[in-house]
DNA sequence: ATGGTCGGGCTCCGA
C-alpha cells in the first residue's frame, strides 16, 4: 500500500497535476495540503473520476487540508484539538483501511519573534499531545503532511542563508524531535541516512533545476506501521511539470 | 545585496 503527502500549492490551479499523479503513481492513500479554497470549491468530481473519495477540509485562500483514498474513509476529525480558537484549516484525520491517517499543515511560523512564530509552536504543542494520545490508543498511525521544518541542516542546501528562518529555528526543530522521541519514525530520514531528500524547493531563482531545496514534509510513522516499512521516497516528477507546486509528494510503501 | 515568483483575489497577503 502506498501513502503520499503533497502540498499542492491550490488545488484547483493544480487539479491537472493531481489527477495526472494519481493515475501514474497509484497512491493508496494522499495527504494533501494548501489546497487554497473552500470545501464546496474543492474539485471533488475530477477527483471522484480518478477513483478516490476525499475527506475535505477548506478555508477561502488560505491553508485547507484534504485525505485522498482509494477505500472507505472512516470516522474524520476536522481540526486538530486542543484550541477553539483554532479556525485555520489545517488538519484533518481519519480511518482509512486499519490506518490512522492524519494531512497536517503546520503553520510556516515566519518572521521569527511574532505571533505567526508562537502561532506555530503553539500548533507543534498541541500536536505533540494528540501525538501522544494516538500511540497510546495503538492503532496504526501515520502523520503526514507540509510541517514546515527542515529537522537538521542536512534537510537545507544552505544552512546559512537559512539560519534565520523559521523552517530552521532550534525551537521549531525541538519540537519536531520531541514528537519523534515519542516513538515516530521519520521514514524517509530514517530509510535514507545519507540523502537529502528534498520536498520543496522556491519558485525563485530557478531553485528546482539547482537543487536549492528543503526537506520539509514528512511522514511520520508510528511503531506498528514503521514494522510493515517496505520503501519510500521523494517524487521528483511533478516538481518538473510546467506551472507546478513549489513541493512534490512524498511517499512510503507499507506491507498491506 | 533583502531581490526573486507564485496563487488567490483584489490593488496586497502569505509562502
Amino acid at each position: 500500500m502506498k501513502i503520499a503527502t503533497w502540498n499542492v500549492n491550490s488545488v484547483r490551479a493544480r487539479i491537472g497535476h493531481l489527477t495526472r499523479w494519481l493515475k501514474e503513481f497509484a497512491p493508496d492513500i494522499v495527504m494533501l495540503q494548501e489546497l487554497k479554497c473552500q470545501t464546496a470549491e474543492f474539485p471533488l468530481l475530477e477527483i471522484q473520476a480518478a477513483g478516490y473519495q476525499a475527506e475535505v477540509v477548506g478555508q477561502k485562500t488560505y491553508n485547507g487540508v484534504a485525505i485522498l483514498s482509494k477505500h472507505k474513509i472512516e470516522n474524520p476529525i476536522h481540526a486538530l484539538p486542543g484550541d477553539h480558537g483554532d479556525d485555520h484549516a489545517r488538519y484533518v484525520e481519519a480511518t482509512v483501511a486499519g490506518l490512522r491517517v492524519a494531512s497536517i499543515y503546520l503553520p510556516n511560523g515566519n518572521p521569527v519573534g511574532t505571533d505567526k512564530f508562537k502561532f506555530k509552536l503553539s500548533f507543534f504543542d498541541r500536536l505533540d499531545r494528540h501525538a501522544r494520545a494516538l500511540l497510546k490508543s495503538e492503532q496504526p498511525a501515520i502523520l503526514a503532511g507540509d510541517w514546515n521544518v527542515c529537522p537538521t541542516d542536512q534537510d537545507v542546501w544552505d544552512p546559512v542563508a537559512m539560519a534565520k528562518d523559521a523552517l530552521c529555528q532550534p525551537e521549531s526543530r525541538a519540537a519536531f524531535r520531541k514528537l519523534v522521541f515519542q516513538g515516530w519514525t521519520d521514514a524517509i530520514r530514517t530509510q535514507h541516512p545519507d540523502t537529502r531528500d528534498y520536498t520543496y524547493w522556491d519558485y525563485f531563482q530557478n531553485r528546482f533545476e539547482r537543487d536549492h531545496g528543503l526537506r520539509i514534509d514528512h511522514l511520520l510513522l508510528s511503531p506498528r506501521v514503521a514494522d510493515r516499512l517496505v520503501a519510500c521516497g521523494v517524487d521528483r516528477t511533478p516538481r518538473g511539470w510546467e506551472k507546478a507546486s513549489d513541493h512534490t509528494p512524498a511517499w512510503v510503501e507499507i506491507k498491506d
